[in-house]
DNA sequence: CAAACAATCCCGATAAATTGGTATTTTAGA
DNA sequence: TCTAAAATACCAATTTATCGGGATTGTTTG
């Protein structure tokens, strides 16, 4: 049996990593550069004029971020795969990719057989990351801990995330509102921040709520 | 010459799931179930009495969450490999735990290959993830997709999730902060929230911030 | 047993956010 | 070109949040 080709969409502003990617993909088998695109417009007007099997989105584009990118193929074309591309081993890009759908990540520097690998992996349905990203980051991400909250202010914290305010809090606890604006006042000086938005934002990143 | 055995925690507060998990490991060869945890602490306590090389973490703990717990042993122990585990394919658990430092995520109805392969992966410094999610979750995860926002929405979404106040975005931007406030009324309108902290928690789940 | 921590409650002043309007100009799409 | 959407700006009343104190009661732990 014939093997059908698979058809690929490159999105990157980079000329250089473009022709770089096709001279890479022409020296695999059974796949084909359907398409380029320098911004995520194009990459969408290329997806409706193609029919593209995987998408390589590189995370840095002009007009919206490749993440933000990702979700929206994700949403119009939920059959087509995304694999992230990047220059960074940056962790938070890779997870924030997996959250919006993408299939894969492999950093610029990868070679052909892990983009092949990669395009193998995706059209298999899995998810393929480039093993790059597990040896680095830990320290950057894991320096910082955050507070340590007592019961209370993890329960307040929570109550606040859902849009509760103090007084709300303060009825559904059976405490006085000053009580939870104590707590309250704790969470913000505990996590050296000047406001409940900031609050959430910077609890979000610990994944506390 | 002889392998090394890989000596694996189990972190899980359900006895089936610690025993299932005994059994089909023991199926497995070079690994070595060396302790076992029903909760977070007993798993830090495991980690500092034995050389724990992987660890299959649960993702819901009774004391705190197998998410929390992941970065906890990252941080302590850098250098052991962390597997979420979980009953659900849900892609926001996959991205939350490879945020904090896991090395990969299988779901509970996982076989004896997929555990062997997993193992192997992240013994490799690879990130394994169960083919499952792939499939699943495009349908939950993207259903929704939040409102969309305009530009000047987006940024004033950000400032806000950065801390700053109506007026301090009023002057980031040399806007009147009557117009920084009906953009902020927007905005919570377009979420159908009711204050700022709701609206940084909702625009999260999003990846918006 | 002290000392630190957690949890509770209180007051007053000020700053900021929220609600519910109206209204004009600019911009981009059909 | 027409029009809808976006961005801009304004006002007033009310509710909440924030700041900077102070204070009491348990509990835990070196």
């Amino acid at each position: 049996m014939i093997q059908k080709l698979i058809n690929i969409l490159l999105v990157d502003d980079h000329n250089m990593v473009i022709e770089g990617m096709k001279h890479i993909l022409a020296l695999i088998g059974n796949v084909e550069v359907k398409a380029t695109a320098g911004n995520a417009f194009e990459a969408m007007t290329a997806l409706r004029e193609n029919d593209i099997d995987v998408a390589f989105v590189d995370i840095n584009l002009p007009d919206i971020s490749g993440i933000e990118l990702c979700a929206k193929i994700k949403k119009e074309f939920p059959g087509v795969c995304v694999i992230g591309l990047s220059t960074f081993k940056q962790r938070s890009y890779v997870s924030q990719m997996i959250a919006n759908g993408a299939s894969g990540y492999l950093v610029k520097s990868a070679g052909k057989e892990e983009i092949e690998q990669a395009i193998n992996e995706v059209m298999e349905g899995k998810i393929y990351i480039t093993p790059d990203i597990s040896t680095t980051t830990s320290a950057t991400l894991f320096d910082k801990d955050g507070p340590t909250l007592t019961r209370r202010e993890k329960e307040i914290l929570q109550m606040l995330s859902e849009g509760m305010t103090t007084n709300d809090i303060a009825s559904k606890f059976f405490l006085s509102p000053y009580t939870v604006d104590t707590h309250r006042k704790n969470l913000l000086a505990k996590f050296e921040v000047s406001n409940t938005a900031l609050l959430i934002t910077t609890a979000a990143k610990f994944g506390l709520v």
